[in-house]
DNA sequence: CTCAAAATGATAGACGTCTATCAAAAAATG
DNA sequence: CATTTTTTGATAGACGTCTATCATTTTGAG
């Protein structure tokens, strides 16, 4: 029961190596009824190339370019750890695993980025989408190039990426909404916060929001923070002033930091109902916050 | 700038390719100053051993085993025909991929299979937990023989595995009581339906639940329904019956059709306020339920 | 049947490592 | 210094595949 060898295809073909070797690798140059007896051979045996071996003979190795977006202390950070250490383990297995930083909101910077991998021989590249015209026929680009393309929390158009992981940002902005409308009761009030909505996972979410939360709730106008914390506890003060009564907060993107620090001021100083807070990324200051409460 | 060989170390050190190898594989009988010039030439050089090249003069290949709960119809199914996939993908890289069917909600049995697993000659194993001091006892065995022991979904104690993969059921059990606790207004009253209380990921979600409950909701007792929809669907019926104004239905485990077919009767027969739902396995007919409200 | 074209076989060297063997050199011992 | 022990070097064959070359056989056309 050892795994077969394309020796043992040829010989259950009653060929040469050489002719098997040439159906295997598309060589042409081999008659019709030979291709089929090593095809069926192949069937029969379970044959499956070992790669590795195939590798290491050919030479070949793979690059692969992981494009996270430049933003401290928020989950890319976190990501970026994670993969420079996979990339350590899979040094190895002949796979290169090459970060390379990008702006943040910045589909320009993005789709510079990937112009320029265009040339650079790689089996697959992840990015953090953001929808541009521009970005969109750099990833057609080297997708032409048979370059594998996987989105990562943000996605594009599914048919113009090979793969995505990541929530279903509609879905999640749906489940916000049906949460942040529980809080709410009799009416209420809640404050969307927004990086960007020409981030698609923060456009999503926002529409999956909107989509599910009832009529009976007041929507204040989505702030855009640009993940940035002071914008976000800027939003946070102005807000809680305007809306003493304000029942839920949807921090759509990042820069929570903001957001606690805007929350623990008031806290301090009043007694109120602490709006209900629905927020993405559990990253180490969020996990603190939820524990402090 | 390729990847240096072993051949790349022995010349910097100044050592034969054996002696590099002596060195590298730790077969003794190399002078303390050789071992340190190739160490020496390794951390300078940045060489790292191609494990594909030497799998494949060492005939190693990797086994591993996955156990699947028998249960159909549920998460485990969908988990299934993708490990299957998965397997089938491995293949050509020496990685066998072993899947074993184990009987649900039952310690002994997956007991023994782990305890089948031992001579096996696995490199790692993952499966769904079921705490006993049994399985403990064979996971330990397992872990001896330097098997990875990979949990998924349901978790044993941190310290007795390797790694985990799945929901922090606890804190997935707290989120559920908020939202709950959010649904039922002025207080209310909340079903709760587990599997099995023996299982792991269903004894936690049901404690993170009581933690973040709130006391003026009152808990109904939680029901066991083995994941069989005919039992849930009993339990929702009865207790909608009983409660009329039951507020919310936490579903722990799975079985999710019965609760479905409970609901959809009452639904059609009476004018009511649907009680909130919150379950977990978002599985094709779960998807279904949601999609038809 | 002849001859060219097409198909096949045989085989060698490479990829980077492992394992083993044998000879040679260096070091330690008395 | 002679002898033993330790250390080192050189090298071959294997793992399964790729690539290339050259000789041989088979096939098809005229």
């Amino acid at each position: 029961m050892v795994k077969p060898t394309l020796m043992d295809v040829a010989a259950a073909a009653g060929v040469s190596y050489a002719t098997a070797d040439r159906v295997l690798n598309r060589r042409g140059g081999v008659a019709e009824k030979s291709v089929l007896r090593v095809l069926a051979a192949i069937e029969q045996l379970g044959y499956t190339r070992d790669v590795t071996a195939a590798n290491l003979a050919r030479g070949r190795s793979y690059n692969y370019a992981f494009l996270i977006p430049a933003q401290a202390g928020t989950f890319f950070g976190e990501m970026r750890a994670a993969v420079k250490a996979e990339a350590k383990a899979r040094a190895s297995q002949r796979i290169n695993i090459m970060i390379e930083e990008v702006p943040a909101f910045n589909s320009d910077g993005l789709a510079e980025v990937l112009e320029s991998c265009i040339d650079r021989d790689l089996s697959g590249i992840c990015l953090v989408a953001i929808d541009s015209p521009r970005v969109r026929k750099a990833i057609q680009a080297l997708r032409a190039k048979d370059v594998f393309v996987l989105t990562l929390v943000a996605d594009t158009q599914s048919d113009s990426r090979d793969a995505y992981i990541g929530l279903d940002n509609l879905a999640a902005g749906r489940t916000a909404g049906r949460v942040l409308t529980l809080a709410s009761r009799d009416g209420g009030v809640v404050l969307p916060i927004a990086g960007s909505l020409d981030a698609t996972d923060h456009a999503l979410r926002f529409k999956g929001f909107k989509q599910s939360i009832t009529f009976d709730v007041t929507v204040l106008p989505v702030i855009e923070s640009f993940d940035r914390p002071e914008n976000v506890a800027d939003a946070v003060r102005s807000t809680l002033e305007a809306h003493p009564n304000l029942t839920g907060i949807y921090s759509i993107g990042s820069g929570q930091n903001g957001l606690f620090t805007a929350l623990s001021e008031v806290q301090k100083s009043v007694t109120y109902q602490r709006p209900v807070v629905v927020l993405h990324d559990l990253v180490g200051s969020v996990r603190t916050a939820l524990t402090i409460g």
